[in-house]
DNA sequence: GACCAGGATATGG
DNA sequence: CCATATCATGGT
């Protein structure tokens, strides 16, 4: 409780930041969230404009969070579509989450066709298998495929057990460098990664937030909404009508899409 | 291009 | 208890 550092915030709602699917490896407490990312394990709670945290800086709060970003901005042109106004009403203070590529691209290796609950256990198991002192396993240590199976990943963990030995550090650092689509067509080599996946480890741990991941819900909301149907057609819409804050657009959408 | 497996969890009937 | 749905991908 003691030695809470605070920061004024606008635009900002750590509730719905959390839980709007981007991170998995985070608990509710009874007026916080104890949230553990990478080799990072921190507190958080808000209270109106004021974010409290302990166990880390405040500078990679800021960082991680997006607080230097001005969301009255991003809000502003989003304004301008009245079916978008609706989503960013309900849930006006998502935040785009800054990740660690690694452990997003793990997260999300997760993610296919299951649900939130179960890839936090996936996260939940991997950390107690692999790694050290409950940090994430570094790249090239999730190296044991019966154990990762082990992890209830499923058929996810012939693809987690190859992308371990294929990617570093220093990769991801490369991956940042290039253009949104060089970024995607590299990670999409991987196995186990295909457009979905790679447009989440775009927006979410690499910066780029054209990025438009297309899931269930953001495929039921462009057909409901724009009479966009197939998964390619949304991508070029979303590219077109809302170009470098689709990703943006895209979080809000899903949380509020699968919220109601 | 359409269909299908793989697998654990939660929810609705 | 059983049926269904779930932030997909790769193979046939």
């Amino acid at each position: 409780m003691l030695l809470l550092q605070r920061i004024t915030v606008k635009d900002f709602d750590l509730a719905s930041t959390v839980e709007s699917g981007q991170l998995f490896r985070w608990q509710k407490q009874e007026n916080g969230y104890v949230i553990a990312h990478r080799d990072e394990l921190f507190y958080a709670e808000q209270k109106g404009n004021t974010l409290s945290f302990r166990g880390t800086t405040k500078k990679y709060i800021k960082n991680f969070f997006g607080l230097n970003i001005d969301y009255a901005a991003i809000k502003k042109t989003l304004a301008h579509d009245s079916i978008l106004r609706k989503a960013v009403k309900a849930y006006p203070g998502i935040h785009l989450v800054n990740q660690d590529p690694w452990e997003c691209t793990i997260s999300f290796l997760c993610s296919s066709f299951s649900n939130i609950k179960k890839i936090q256990l996936n996260l939940r198991k991997i950390v107690e298998c692999f790694g050290i002192d409950g940090a994430f396993p570094v790249p090239g240590t999730i190296d044991n495929h019966h154990t990762i199976k082990a992890c209830s990943t499923g058929y996810r963990s012939a693809y987690i057990f190859a992308v371990n030995s294929k990617v570093d550090d220093a990769y991801f650092a490369r991956l940042r460098k290039k253009s949104y689509a060089d970024a995607k067509d590299a990670l999409m080599e991987l196995p186990g990664i295909g457009p979905k996946v790679a447009d989440c480890i775009c927006l979410f741990s690499l910066g780029f937030t054209e990025a438009f991941p297309v899931d269930v819900w953001v495929q039921r909301f462009m057909q409901e909404s724009y009479g966009v149907k197939k998964e390619k057609e949304i991508r070029v819409f979303a590219a077109k009508k809302w170009g470098k804050l689709a990703g943006y657009f895209q979080q809000y959408l899903y949380h509020w899409r699968r919220l109601q």
